[in-house]
DNA sequence: ACAATATTTGAACATATATTCATATAATAT
DNA sequence: ATATTATATGAATATATGTTCAAATATTGT
């Protein structure tokens, strides 16, 4: 299984590659290089993808859209029900929409936010799933 | 079907507010806060999935989870198709296998990633998704 | 126009973190 | 043992980022 083993070249580490030119970088399996490369996604969406993740990524943010996934809500009530101020609240939410994450609709003084992606919820309700599977399996 | 509107209190920002002591926030829908409170996910989750939401938020990493997706690799030739020092791919390998997102092989000196959570696959399917609607939609 | 409320925003500070460099460990071959 | 290869790790540095504080908008009511 580990037949196709053809060491090419040798170095010590080199940072600053350019991502076409391959000489003179250590590599085991040229062949799965090579692949990788052709499949590999473009810049520009891994750098979409990564902030979408990483947006998700803070205890904060993620409270927000959690409660967001099952009601609208209001800033200051979001401030209230997460015990956290209305700027820290209003800060990240102005993240979150920046991302078009979550949409807001005014009702006078009061904005009401709400998610605006389909693909955060589904990205929420798996990441669930898995917390809670990893409490059954590992906790 | 804005008439449950009841203004309780109303105060200055003041942050510290301990998660039970809601006296003195300012709050418009009293009966949404306290529903959204009890819905609540406990805060150990929170942070465990705020992780693995982090700890794809970055590109180099989202990199490496891409790559292995479609194929198991080891740090040498993930370095040389990402273009990346092995120590900085090492590293961050590290961080996705602290979170168990990706296992390794060994076979002699080389080790082998591959990834490890069968709900890594489904946020990535689900991510690329997203970010390919994206192009069509808005780009 | 003025006051009050709900939210936003900019600056500042403290903390987290990604990469680099140098070095250490693990496995293999001579 | 020694050398070589593949990977890991610790320290350092530069950058990113979350929260707070103070002040600015926006909306409504008087």
């Amino acid at each position: 299984m580990t037949s196709n083993k053809k060491r090419e070249d040798h170095h010590p580490q080199r940072p600053g590659v350019s991502e076409e030119d391959l000489c003179g970088v250590r590599l085991i399996h040229m062949d799965r290089v090579a692949l990788s490369r052709k499949r590999a996604i473009p810049d520009h969406k891994i750098e979409r993808l990564a902030s979408m993740f990483k947006v998700l990524g803070d205890p904060t943010r993620l409270k927000i859209v959690m409660t967001l996934r099952a009601m609208e809500m209001c800033v200051c009530d979001l401030a209230a029900s997460l015990g956290l101020t209305e700027s820290a609240v209003s800060h990240q939410l102005r993240r979150l929409r920046d991302l078009a994450l979550v949409k807001r609709r005014r009702e006078g003084q009061v904005l009401y936010y709400s998610l605006d992606d389909a693909h955060v919820s589904e990205l929420l309700n798996i990441g669930n799933r898995h917390v809670n599977e990893q409490e059954n399996t590992q906790g």
